[in-house]
DNA sequence: TATGAATGAGCCTTCATTCAT
DNA sequence: TATGAATGAAGGCTCATTCAT
């Protein structure tokens, strides 16, 4: 139990209130087109003191991210204690995940960036870097435990790998929120144009298919 | 059947051209750092030039994602033709799509650039994405097909709306994907460290579990 | 001899317009605290272009110190085709460099730009370093070269060892110079305040004092 | 003999370690590029009690020069207590400018930026300018004095100006001086490549070009 | 049609200085 | 007196786009 003294608390403070001005234009203008400008504006602060906070624009994104991961993994990890078996778990997680992205859609871009970043290799690791990917871990190590769960409980085949059963649930979960957002942002999308479903309804279907393509019979 | 005078050809055959070369550069710049002057450089053309058949930077990725969609709706439709049960359309379908996600990984940021866009709702409409969104729509379609048949011939539950699980499948797809190129780019990526697997394994593994999902028993 | 193309001369035409207005701002606004914009402005060109001929705000600066010395040099090394005593050649050096420095005191301030670069090793080796670099070994050659031949005609002494003679020559001289700058631009510079030299007696007097300190008796 | 307060005795104690402090910043980062913060750091001060002490970074920088050249004072003043001819005064004077450059290079670093400010007429004068004036017309006075001596007491020749010649070398040692960093600090100083001169053998062939010069025959 | 020189808005970042506590 | 959080002007640089030839 760690007792911060006023002087952090009054920083830390001051850095949530930055992330939420941050998100705030990232709403309006997108992830990308965010400017440091705009952003010290909305949050009312000057320039100078932005940098102070967030020694650079990644920084500040991966601050981002790095919240939205730990929030996430809060709830997955409360999942996990329920007495239930492990199908059961995963399907709670799958809906869990699916309803944070759908009401937290800006910190799925952030997760996004954060991959983006990786991919290029542009950053030199950094303690935030490594909060991030410990987050990641983190959720995906829930995932597992809840697969071997099922499989120890008989409830999920066990012909899977269950680390590689995790990384496929994961990323099509992703995939499908993905889908999802464009169907709501997307006016001019017509792929989806005919189709009158509602994110529940997709997301229910999602985890019925899943659940019922690993459950033991 | 419309025929194209040599003018127009020997303009199509440019843009074909410069997209190759677009491609390139990409391939070593990333999609987001590739600048006009060196794909032009590659292009061996003019800068000015480049702007002649495409009239923006947004413009020319379009039509790379244009290109790409249209090549995989080629496969997916030869698919649609073959005499077998809807749900091993649809599996042959999904190994379709993987693997030409695999093979052409530069098609697949562009089709995320794309869907991108249009959720920005940066672009006025244009050809080119009218384009692009009806080759989307017709690789729903494909889908939808193979489901409805798979429906009708009884190997496909028709507990599901053809076009909702077509979604969720396109989707579920897509971020399968994104996860593999993940452990196969990102070398910090401490999720998948432990992982050992490989991505054709992975891509059967997702395939049989969406199969395992939709199948009737 | 080589030829030029028009396009080649046309650039380079720039190139030198360029510089012209570079001196022109740091004659107002001194070496450092000159910017990219008002230099762009002064020349008449967007700051992109400015860009476009120099790929950065050092390069820039480098390019007015190799004009400086290359133009040095030139009446450098036509005074050691004279045919005269060393110990003459080395005064005519001597004039000649301190006066153009007197006509050209902007030069004398990229000279000691270019060695604080080179001091504070910011630079990568770069063509236009090396040619710095090759224009003040050349001078610095002509200075030995003088020397050696008044070492042989008798009319220095040689006691010294030429090379290290050389610098030292070199080094005092622009300590003169620097010297006599402030007197000149520095209004409040209170120990010259009573002295009443002028800048051509002080010359004289240095010239006269190393000649009379290397000559032969 | 003036009497000072505690107050103003520990306000002047804290002037020094601030000073210090500065100095050791500079000797790492260069004298341009040490910033206050990293100095009030160093310091072990806040910045705001940095400025209750200095009101700008240029006042900072001349209380440095300042220090320096009351140092570089005493040391000229007891030269001159020596009884000695002239010659030899000017010649002592000479090693005890050049060895104290050679110790404290950054005194020298800040020499030049005093002169560099006279130049640029950027300081409205102040008490801390005109000491350093005062300085600098006490060096001057200095060797002007052991001229004189000298040309009483027959060691220097009587044709040269007192005050010119003193001019003339203190500029001369000053550069030589530079010079001599060039070689030390600058790997890529093509002209000094060659030669391979020490510190200390420059000095004293300096010194004695320049005795021999004006040494009475 | 083809060119590439020219443009300038816009971006991120630094740092000396101020001021409320 | 001491502090350090806050500031914002200023600077160097990039790059999609235009236009005269």
């Amino acid at each position: 139990m760690e007792k911060l003294s006023r002087k952090d608390r009054e920083r830390e403070a001051k850095r949530v209130m930055i992330i939420d001005a941050a998100l705030q234009v990232m709403k309006v203008n997108g992830f990308e087109h965010s400017t440091m400008d705009e952003i010290a504006e909305v949050a009312e602060i000057g320039k100078g003191t932005l940098y102070l906070y967030f020694k650079s624009k990644t920084s500040l994104y991966l601050a981002i991210s790095e919240r939205g991961s730990r929030l996430l993994n809060e709830q997955l990890g409360k999942v996990l204690l329920l007495e239930l078996p492990g199908i059961t778990l995963i399907e709670k997680m799958g809906f869990t995940y699916l309803n944070f992205i759908r009401e937290n859609p800006l910190y799925f871009t952030a997760f996004n960036y954060f991959e983006h970043i990786l991919n290029e290799g542009q950053m030199t690791n950094s303690p935030i870097i490594e909060q991030c990917e410990n987050h990641a871990k983190e959720a995906m190590t829930y995932i597992v435990r809840a697969l071997q769960i099922g499989m120890q409980d008989g409830s999920i085949k066990n012909s899977y790998d269950p680390k590689e059963l995790g990384i496929i649930i994961w990323g099509a979960s992703k995939g499908v929120m993905h889908m999802a957002f464009l169907k709501n942002h997307a006016n001019h999308m017509k792929i989806l144009d005919d189709v009158e479903f509602d994110l529940q309804s997709l997301i229910t279907g999602f985890i019925e298919l899943l659940g019922s393509g690993m459950k033991n019979d």
